[in-house]
DNA sequence: TACTATGATTAATT
DNA sequence: AATTAATCATAGTA
């Protein structure tokens, strides 16, 4: 199921530049819509019409400046599942395509406005003019400026359409964050693995370590925490071929813990890093003592 | 290009 | 809710 949707972003990969469809519609023939005598079945969905700006708005895209764009991005990442609820990195950078259509929305919007008022007052002059020829009720200006105004919201409904197609694309590649993985930098990867060797009996950083990680490794801490499920699973089924790295790791950490015990002036006992030289990580889990099986009642 | 390493995701488990 | 195990998809490399 999702392997159908994901195959399908993998070859829409061309988002290198999200243009909205130029603004060109205006080249349509505004000009013949005067002589367009059912101007009503302009499909009047306002619904959907409702529904472009419902979404528009909740992206960001519409709405005020700035603030709602951010707030609208965690609402998409959480309705999408949550484990990337908080990336700020990524985030930026979503924000920043985000602003981008926000600005060509936005722009376009505002010409569209302008053509509009200009088209309407070169009607209204026309009118003038043939109204000295002929007589002109006030029902017929009215009834054109109407079908100009109807002309116009419908180009705008599918320049807000576009725009909804654009943020969606950008969402959705956003939101896989499969697609653009980097590898963690040297640094951070040191850190992560010289908590993870010093730790090996028991490689389960509390929540607060883990932002504590999160922090020196600029990465968040659902990173963090998917670094130590891979490493944890990885280092357990073929330790062998960790076997350098703990060493080399836990000569390391041997000579740190040396000279740093504790920085921090926490109530807690810190985590008495174990010097485990060549400790092998087994499933240090010992809920009931005796029992083998531990039901519960 | 094929292979490995690695970060992220997902279903199952507890 | 946190973790495991399997898997995916990309990055890095030979």
């Amino acid at each position: 199921m999702s392997c159908e949707l994901r195959s399908g972003l993998r070859s829409a990969a061309a988002f290198d530049r999200l243009v909205l469809p130029s603004a060109n519609l205006m080249g349509r023939d505004v000009w013949g819509v005067l002589s367009i005598r059912g101007a009503q079945e302009e499909e009047p969905p306002d619904a959907q019409l409702m529904r472009l700006d419902n979404m528009l708005l909740a992206e960001g895209v519409s709405g005020p400046e700035k603030g709602g764009g951010s707030a609208a991005a965690a609402a998409a990442a959480a309705a999408s599942g949550g484990a990337g609820a908080d990336n700020s990195a990524e985030h930026s950078d979503y924000r920043a395509k985000l602003s981008q259509i926000r600005q060509i929305y936005h722009t376009e919007l505002e010409k569209y406005e302008q053509a509009c008022n200009e088209f309407t007052t070169h009607v209204m002059n026309l009118l003038r003019e043939q109204s000295r020829t002929r007589p002109i009720s006030p029902k017929e200006i009215e009834r054109m400026v109407s079908i100009i105004h109807r002309k116009f919201s419908s180009i705008q409904m599918q320049l807000k359409q576009s725009t909804c197609e654009a943020v969606m694309i950008l969402r959705s590649r956003f939101l896989d964050a499969r697609r653009k993985r980097r590898n963690f930098n040297k640094q951070a990867t040191e850190i992560l693995n010289e908590y993870f060797y010093s730790h090996l009996s028991n490689p389960y950083p509390s929540e607060e370590a883990k932002e504590e990680l999160a922090k020196k490794c600029s990465i968040t801490v659902s990173q963090v925490s998917n670094w130590f499920g891979n490493k944890r699973i990885r280092y357990k089924k073929n330790i062998g071929k960790f076997q350098e790295e703990a060493n080399m790791y836990a000569a390391r950490t041997a000579v740190n813990a040396a000279s740093v015990s504790a920085h921090g002036s926490q109530a807690n006992s810190p985590s008495t890093p174990n010097s485990a030289g060549g400790q092998i990580y087994t499933h240090v889990s010992q809920p009931c003592g005796n029992h083998t099986l531990c039901h519960s009642t």
